[in-house]
DNA sequence: GAAAAACCTCACGTTAACGTCAAGGGCAAT
DNA sequence: ATTGCCCTTGACGTTAACGTGAGGTTTTTC
């Protein structure tokens, strides 16, 4: 038998698997890759990338931040590092190492930046109903000429 | 007195005027013009452009595509080239020249156009509403943490 | 264990959407 | 009519985000 029972960690992907399962290109990983957005969770003795289930995650994050937002890699960059600082936080918190206001002030500081990409978002979602608007306008006068035929 | 009264016909801009008004350069316009995508709708004696109202806003229009739905200038083109037909068809309905049945399938055919750019807003206000609740999620989660100092 | 398939790291090529001169011509004010 | 600014048309340069081999290694399959 190949394996019994829990297979909780999930197995990993070598880069042909992860980018069809993406529907990217490999260079496309290789490249995210050479920016710092992503490191594959780990590479086989052979040095062949091995991409998990939170790898795959984060490319996908790359890619709607990009066709969503139009965010260019360097701004991607910059909200993947927050969204990392968050999660470190949260493991982190309740360490003692980390003295209270040190760690209260990284969190605001995430905060921070969370809520300036939720506004960015809501820019953007505030302009695309305007957007829409005009378009089912649009749309109500193409019917509205062809229904007074 | 430079002018009296009604100022109906609007001024017209010249090109470096209207890159300020929209807040684009003057390379742009003039590249979306080598594309075909908009004509100033005049030019001096000597060939200055001279821009409308109507031009500055098709220029808005381009840009509004390009940013809001991620279109490319060829997609845009193609955008563009069905509302003049819209606008085309509205002047002409009353027509007697077009037959009846002519201009019924014009009008059908530019409202799929239409109606397929509408789908891609709406695709896109979806998914942007599925981000913006991760976002909200991830701001709760900061929240959390700092609350519980 | 040997061939085939998939992967590795360079490194140069490509495309879209402009940016940026260069060399001149137009135009409003003086 | 001259000064100074804005405009014109080329034409080459730039940047981001990959694409596309080349030449060699690793993994899988028979």
């Amino acid at each position: 038998m190949k394996e019994a029972g829990a297979e909780q960690p999930s197995e990993l992907l070598n880069i042909g698997a992860a980018a069809s399962v993406l529907g990217v290109s490999e260079r496309a990983l290789r490249y995210y890759q050479q920016l710092g957005l992503i490191t594959p969770c780990g590479r086989t003795a052979g040095g062949m990338r091995r991409y998990s289930e939170e790898d795959l995650a984060r490319v996908s994050r790359i890619r709607e931040l990009q066709s969503l937002l139009g965010l260019n890699l360097d701004e991607i960059a910059i909200v993947l590092r927050n969204d990392d600082r968050l999660a470190e936080i949260r493991e982190v918190y309740h360490d003692e190492h980390t003295g209270v206001e040190e760690r209260a002030e990284l969190a605001r500081e995430c905060l921070a930046l969370q809520e300036h990409l939720l506004s960015t978002v809501k820019a953007k979602q505030a302009a695309l109903e305007e957007f829409r608007a005009d378009v089912e306008a649009r749309v109500a006068k193409v019917r509205a000429v062809i229904d007074a035929k």
